[in-house]
Formats: structure tokens, sequence, C-alpha cells
DNA sequence: CCTCGTTTTGGTATCGCTACCATGTCTCCC
DNA sequence: GGGAGACATGGTAGCGATACCAAAACGAGG
């Protein structure tokens, strides 16, 4: 039988395989696999000359391979729902990165929030052959989806969740102590006169971030009732409440509203009326997305680290699904990130106090 | 010692692979990727059998050993620099989503516009055995950049520069044409004294925008000269823009800025002066970002289909690394997609037309 | 010196899929 | 009738890596 010289298949240049660089440094594949992948029981003179050869070569694994070969290279799903686009593009800068790392596939899909929606969503995940899923919000929030989800024995890990859902693992910044602590920050510049405008009521963030406003008001004691009104993490409903707060004398000396862009709307809200911000009213907002630097005054805030959140969130659901297929009990974990007051233009003491 | 029964790696469940959907309908492996794979030569019969199979063992193709039998499983480069979140998160979503259609992985990597960072970000790029790279805006206007990527011999593609560059492939839409077809629109509202706010003089979209608005208004002739100031597509700079433009009497009916986060400036900036719009002022912007539908009153604008074009663009980059491993010629190819002129409610006939 | 355990290395068998070739069938047409 | 050609299918050999096991090298203790 005669043998082709080159059994190669495609005639282009074949880039450099494991093999090449087993030959160039005198070992075998074993020991370069070993070191490039960081095993132990390789000595020391072995491990440098095959870092040489690997340098030289200008090696780089194939991702394909070592997935198949490993059985790595699960699918893992990514399902938004309408979050804000700046929130998504950061969390998905962190998400890929992550997935990238631990050499999984990140599938899209995207979902409305009604039963049918997620239903047909959750199918094409299936379809996909995901196995585990990451949900940003608002769609962590809906109990509908979790479950849609479980049914199809899935992963499943929530972001930013106020409230970690019992039934999932969770990456979240503490929603509560952030709030609270963005209002003693207003009351340490010696703002008496508070208002409050609240989140969408069903997301659970905006409970604890309301939570964390009363609890500090109500620790610093001897205030006027905070004036309060409802918002839906909407610019016009922050338009609104602003519009209620803002009627009414006295004003308030600063407004903290739950969310950046109904901070932002305060701001223009505030405008419209003709008093200046900071020097007739303080805004505070919370997210730190992209508009709090992006409009003047710049907006004080709270940061959350939503690329690392993203990461985190991946690197669960990895451990997650590669553990339980170790036979591991994966119990949900819920793990808290750092949050971060970031002052900006908008707060400054009340003129009261200057 | 318990020694499992099964040859098979993982102790865990294995997913359903080619060889049980081949079984189950009673074909060999090699049918079953014909038909799962589109390819020719299978006879209908057959092809709804296997299909019929495939949909019963709920099969899945396994990414990794196709991406390895197959050659395939390149990594694309996603090299971005500072473009706005909301363009981002689009271009993401729609890079992603192709990549994964066409079984390639992509690689994030952040690059600030300096010639050392762009240089670490290319040997990153390199190091991770990209082989191809999309450019959104702004980077994707930096000839240090892709001189580097180029020395590196990637293939690039460049997404939405104005002008297309020489030695790159590129997708954008007709920024000429649109800002022509935006000034139109406001042509026959009735407006006669216009503003245009310039985009950063280093990105050749501004200047193509520039010429549209030019064009349309020498087209229709008969008009006072427009007002025109120097914008840095940045809030800040539209609202000094906006200061100016609407300082010196008389002022224009109708302001065309040459993105959204100028517009929006311009729309602060009337309001601080008493300028109701769209009934005193008319703005228009460009790019429909996500801040076009998120102020009061919405904005007029372009469309730009993003995620569309970070397809496309990652199209091209598959087909050329492809095409080029089998010996076809890589030309650089322009593709050009269409555009949308969103109304909003930010423009509105001239008083003076009313 | 031999046995035992630990470190270090190499060989072999896959992982799931597709490229390539071989082998049949059926037509069609001289 | 028989060869050419299109169509339909199956067999085999890898793709590049790792898992698993075997074997060799080494040191220490009896």
């Amino acid at each position: 039988m005669n043998k082709p010289a080159r059994k190669s298949r495609s005639g282009a240049r074949r880039s450099v395989t494991i093999k090449d660089v087993a030959r160039y440094a005198g070992v075998s594949p074993m020991t370069v696999s070993r070191v490039v992948n960081g095993g132990q029981y390789v000595s020391d003179v072995t491990r440098q000359t095959v870092m040489q050869a690997v340098r030289q070569l200008g090696y780089s694994p194939n991702l394909a391979a070592r997935n198949l070969a490993s059985a790595r290279g699960e699918r893992m799903g990514l399902l938004y729902g309408n979050p804000s686009a700046s929130y998504l593009s950061e969390f998905l800068v962190g998400a890929l990165d992550a997935a990238t790392r631990h050499g999984v596939q990140l599938v899209l899909e995207k979902c409305e929030m009604t039963p049918a929606a997620s239903r047909r969503a959750v199918r094409r995940l299936v379809a996909g052959g995901v196995v585990g899923v990451v949900l940003p919000p608002p769609l962590c929030e809906s109990a509908v989806i979790r479950a849609e989800l479980q049914a199809a024995r899935m992963r499943i890990v929530a972001v930013a969740a106020g409230r970690p859902p019992a039934d999932a693992m969770c990456v979240s910044i503490d929603d509560f102590a952030a709030a609270r602590e963005m209002t003693q920050y207003l009351l340490a510049l010696g703002h008496t006169r508070l208002g409050f405008i609240k989140g969408h009521p069903n997301q659970t963030a905006s409970e604890e971030r309301w939570r964390g406003f009363a609890a500090a008001v109500e620790e610093h004691g001897k205030l006027p009732e905070p004036r309060v009104e409802q918002g839906f993490f909407t610019f016009r409903s922050g338009l609104d409440a602003a519009g209620k707060l803002l009627a009414v004398e006295p004003l308030p000396t600063a407004i903290f509203a739950s969310n950046d862009d109904m901070a932002a709307a305060v701001m223009a809200e505030a405008h419209r009326r003709g008093l200046e911000v900071p020097n007739d009213l303080t805004v505070v907002g919370f997210d730190d997305s992209l508009i709090a630097a992006n409009i003047w005054p710049g907006l004080t805030t709270i940061h959350q680290p939503i690329a690392q959140m993203a990461g985190e969130a991946v690197d669960m659901l990895v451990a997650a699904v590669r553990g339980g297929r170790r036979g591991a009990a994966a119990e949900p974990v819920h793990r808290q990130v750092a949050h971060e007051l970031i002052t900006r233009e908008s707060a400054a003491r009340p003129r009261s106090a200057a």
C-alpha cells in the first residue's frame, strides 16, 4: 500500500502542534502537555527546556483538541433581557473573558420577560446544548425563567439580584450596605431634607436599596421625615418622581435616586425648574452606568464591578458543571463582591451649611 | 478500587454523539454528518429519518470535535478601544453571534489609542493565536494599530470607518448619504436657518457626515449660510458648540449634531436657555445610541445596524481566513449596509412655518 | 543488595467529528 | 450492452490534545 508523503489534509501551513514542540525539545508530547498545563512531576530542567521550545516555536495549544480530549468545552448560556446597554456591554466583556479562560463557549440568547418568550428562549438554549446559564438583571428576578431553566436541568447563576434567590447560585453586591453608605455620605455632607426615589417594585434590589436608605436615616435620628416617591428605574419615571419631589416646599436638599437613569432625570427636572446642581440640589444615583460620567455635573453614584461579577458568575457555572460531573455536590453559592462609592460633582454640602 | 465497566473517561453520562444518532437511524455516522451539515448527496428519505433521530435524541454536535476535525475553530480578535458602551454591547452581541455560527472563538482585547498600548495589545493577540481582528470605531481609524496588526500578518476588518481604509476590509454605512438624507428631512420640514456640529476631526466619519450635510444644503440652494461649530463627539463638546450656536441671533431653527451625545447636549443647553424642543428648536443626532430613546423628547437620528455590521465583519474575517487558506486571493472587500432615519419627537416644523 | 515508594517520563487509546476515498446504485445515451 | 456520469452511502484515518497506565530512574530503609 502506498502512503501519500503528506497525510495532512489541508495543504496550507499547519500550525505548531504539541508534537513539534516535543520533537524540538527532545521529549514526549505528554511531557510538553504537562508543562503547558502546569502539571506536577516534571523536573525543572525539562520544564525549562520545554518552555524554551514553546517560546521558540510560538506554540499555542489548540483549544478544540484540548476541549475534545478533556471533555471540556461545554456551552454556557447568557440569557439577557433588557438591561441598560452599558450594563450589558460591561457584562459581556467580563463573561466572555472568563469563558475564554475556561475554554467554554458562550451562547447569547435574548429574551423578553413573558412566559411564552422565556419558554422559547430556554428551548433554544437546550437545543444549543447549553448546560448552564448566567442570568443578568432583570431576568434574574423572574421566577418563571428560573423555573423554566431548572426544569431543563440547567445550572443557573443569577447576577446582581438584590436578594439572592434560594434556588440558584448568585453573585451580587450588597445593595443594602451600599445604599446605606451613600445615605450616610449625604448625611455627613450635612443634608437633612432628603428625597428618595424607589426602584421598580418587581426587583428585589429596589427594596434592598430602599431599606439601606431607611436604615441610615433611622440610625442618624432627629431628621425630618424623608420624602419618598415610587420610580421604575426608567428616565421617564424619574422625571415624574422628581416633578413630585420638587413641587412641594420645603424642597429637599438632596435626592437619592435608586439608579442613575432616574438620577439623570432628577437633574434634568431640577434644571428645568431653575435649580442648580449641586448648589441648590444634590443628586446621587446608583449603578455607575455610563450616563453617570457623561452628563454635567458628573453623578455621584455607587459603582458595581459588573465585568468582574459576570466573570465570577461564569467561573461559578464552570465549577458547578465540572464539579457536578465529578459527583461533587453543587450547593448553591452566594458570592458577594465589593461595591464602591464614586464621588463626582453632583453632590455637595447644602446651601444652608455652606 | 472499583473499575468502571465503561472505558469512558468521565464517569458522568456522556452526551449524545453522532454515532448514537447513526445507530438509532440505522445509517452510518458519515450520513448523519452530511445531513447535519446540509451536505448534498443524501436522499430525502434518509434525511428525514436522520433528522427525526436527531430530534428524538436531542443531538447537538460537539463543537470541539467538529472544529478539530475540520481544522476550524480559529480564534478571532475583537480589539476595542473606547466606544460608547451601548455601541459596544450591541457590537459584541452581533460579533459573538456570528462567531458562534462559524464555530470560531472570539477573543476580546481592550486597548488605548497610544502606540505603546496598541503594540502590547497586538502582542497579546498574537500570543493568543488570533488570526484575524475586528476593529470597531474608533480604533479602526488608527493607522498605527492597523500597521501593527498587519505586521503580525493578521486579517483585519474595520467597522464603520467613515471612509474605508485602503489597507483593510471594511463594513460601514454610507455616512455621507445618511447625513444628506437627514438634512433633506430637515429642509423638507421647512427649516432654513440650520446649525451643524461637526464630529471629531480624527475620524473620517466626521467628514463624511459634514459633506453629506453640505451637499444637501447645496442641492437645496437659496438658504442662509448654515452656522457650523466644531465638536468632538462628546457631550461636553456638544454643550460648548450649542452654547455658541445659540448665543447669536438669529437663532437656528434646527441643529444637526454629528452624533447623539452631542445632540443630547444641544437639548440640555436649549432647555437651559428656555428654548423648547422641538417647538423652538429642532435637534437631530446620528447613531441611534441608547441615549436617543432615553431622553425627552426622543431624538430623531440615524440608526446603524450595529449588531448586523459586527456580524458581517466576523463573517468576512472567517471567509478571508478560510478562503486564504485555500489559496483564494483575499482582496479587500468593502461592504456597505443600510442605515435608517428614525423619527422621534425632537424634530418638528419650525414655528414660522407652523 | 533488594524491596518499596516517589518522582519523572513515555506509550497508547481515545475524544467526536469530518476529509477523503471506495463502493455501490441508478440513470442515460451511444 | 456497457461505459460514463450523477447520486447515495459506508469505511478508514486522522485532527491535536489529554487520561490512564506502564515503565524507568532514583533514594531510602531494612
